[in-house]
DNA sequence: CAAGTACCGTACCGTACGGTACATCAAAAG
DNA sequence: CTTTTGATGTACCGTACGGTACGGTACTTG
C-alpha cells in the first residue's frame, strides 16, 4: 500500500521528492502548469488530460483534489534549494554578499510566476476551518506556503545575522526581529502588488540593485555605529 | 432607469456611496459580512437570504455576480476615511506624529478582518484576462483594491514626505521610494502571513508600538544626517 | 499461458451554483 | 378603487465540477 501518499505532517522539503514516483511528480508538474496559466483551470478533469491519465488514478493517489493541490504544493516547495551558509571568517564584505544574495534570490521568487500562483492558491483557500472529516485529508494549504516559505526563510537566513552580530558587523539584537525587517526592506509592496495583479516589469538587474538598497538600508538600521 | 449601477470608471471613493440606495447598502453590507465569515460563502441565494431580498433584485441592480462583488469592494472602500494633511510649521515631532498615525492607521485597517476578506476575494480572482464580453462588466478586483488600498495610500502620505523634505527634517529623495520603504517598514510580512491564515493578535498597543519603530527606523533611513 | 495488477479513457451520478422566468404581494399613483 | 411599479420568493434550467464505476489494455508474475 505504498502509492497512497502518506500525510508526512510537515515534512521538511526532502524526502517528499523521494516519496513520489516518476510518474506522480509529472502529475505534479502538470498540476503545476495549469495552476501557472490560471489557477481556475485546476479541475481533475483539466488535469487528468494534460498529464494524460485518469481521474481514477489522481484519486487513487491523492485521495482528493485538496490531496492532489496539497501535494502539488509540497512538491513545488521541495524543489527549493539553498546554499549553505559557512559562517567562519565573516567580514563586513562577506555578510553583505550573503544578505543581498538572500535578498536577490527571495525577490527572484517571490516575483516569479510560480511562487505567485501558488501563493494565490493558498491564499484563496486559507480559510477552511481544519474541520476536516476523513483522517486522509492534508493540511491548509496556507500553512504548507507558509511553513515552506516564509517560515524557512527566516531560519534559513537567522544563521548568518547571529554570525554577523558576533562578529560586531550587525548590532545586538532579536535575529528574528532584524530578519523580519530586512524582510520589509527587501519585498515592500511588490508581493501584495504582484498578488493583486499589478504588473510589475522585473529584470534582473533590477532585482540586484533592489537587493543592495535593501541590504545597505539594513545596515543602516542594524549596523554597528550608534543610532 | 437610475436602478442600475453605472460603471463609473475609477470613482474615487467619494459620490460611490451616495449612488447606492439604502436598501442597496444594506445589500452590500449583508455580503460583506459573508465575505468576512467565509469567502466561499458568498453565492447568490446566500446574499439574497442574508439582506432579504429576491435574486432577481440583485441581478437587476448589479448585473452578474461579478458586479454585486465588485459593488461589495468599491462600497467598502468609500468607508475609508482620511483626515487631510496641513503641512505648514512642520516640526520633527509633527512629522513623527503624522508618520506613526499613518502606519497605525495602516496597520489596524490591513489586519482587520475586513480588509483581510477583501483582499483573498481580490487575489482570488485576480486573473481573468480583462477579456470582458458584455459591456456592463465591471473591473477586475484586483485593480480596485489596488487603486483604492495600496495606490491611494501613497499619494495620500506624499505631501507630508515632500513637506518633510522642504523643511528639512528628510533627506531629499524620491517621495515615492521613500513611502515605499516605508510601507516595508510598516507592513513587513504582516499582511502576507495573514493572508495566508497565520493568526497574529495584534493588540491597540503592539500596532502603536509597530507604528513607533517604523517610523524611527524611517527616520533612520531618510533622516537628514548624513549617510 | 493464466492470473493479477496498474493504469487509461470515458461514461455516469449527484450536487451546487449562476442566471432567468414567473407568480405573488405591497405600496404608491391616478 | 384601479392601475402601475417594484420588489419578494420560488421554481426552474443549463452547466460545470467533484467523485465513482466500469470496460479495456498493457505489463508483470508465477
Amino acid at each position: 500500500m505504498a502509492d497512497t501518499l502518506s500525510p508526512s505532517a510537515t515534512s521538511t522539503s526532502s524526502d517528499v521528492a523521494d516519496a513520489l514516483t516518476e510518474r506522480q511528480q509529472q502529475v505534479l508538474d502538470a498540476t503545476l502548469e495549469l495552476l501557472i496559466e490560471n489557477a481556475a483551470n485546476v479541475t481533475m478533469i483539466a488535469v487528468a488530460r494534460k498529464a494524460s491519465c485518469s481521474k481514477e488514478t489522481l484519486y487513487k493517489w491523492f485521495g482528493d483534489r485538496d490531496g492532489l493541490l496539497a501535494a502539488t504544493v509540497r512538491y513545488q516547495a521541495s524543489k527549493v534549494k539553498v546554499a549553505p551558509f559557512d559562517g567562519a571568517d565573516l567580514t563586513h564584505a562577506r555578510l553583505t554578499t550573503v544578505l543581498e544574495g538572500f535578498a536577490g534570490d527571495l525577490l527572484t521568487i517571490l516575483t516569479g510566476k510560480m511562487s505567485i500562483a501558488l501563493n494565490r492558491l493558498a491564499i484563496a483557500q486559507a480559510h477552511q476551518h481544519s474541520g476536516n472529516n476523513s483522517a486522509n485529508s492534508s493540511e491548509n494549504l496556507g500553512s504548507i506556503v507558509l511553513q515552506n516559505g516564509r517560515f524557512s526563510t527566516g531560519p534559513r537566513l537567522k544563521p548568518a545575522l547571529e554570525a554577523g552580530m558576533a562578529a560586531g558587523l550587525l548590532r545586538n539584537d532579536d535575529s528574528e526581529e532584524a530578519f523580519r525587517s530586512f524582510y520589509g526592506l527587501v519585498v515592500r509592496d511588490i508581493q501584495i502588488r504582484l498578488l493583486l495583479g499589478d504588473v510589475i516589469s522585473f529584470s534582473k538587474t533590477d532585482i540586484t540593485a533592489e537587493a543592495q538598497r535593501a541590504t545597505e538600508q539594513f545596515f543602516s538600521l542594524y549596523g554597528p555605529q550608534t543610532p
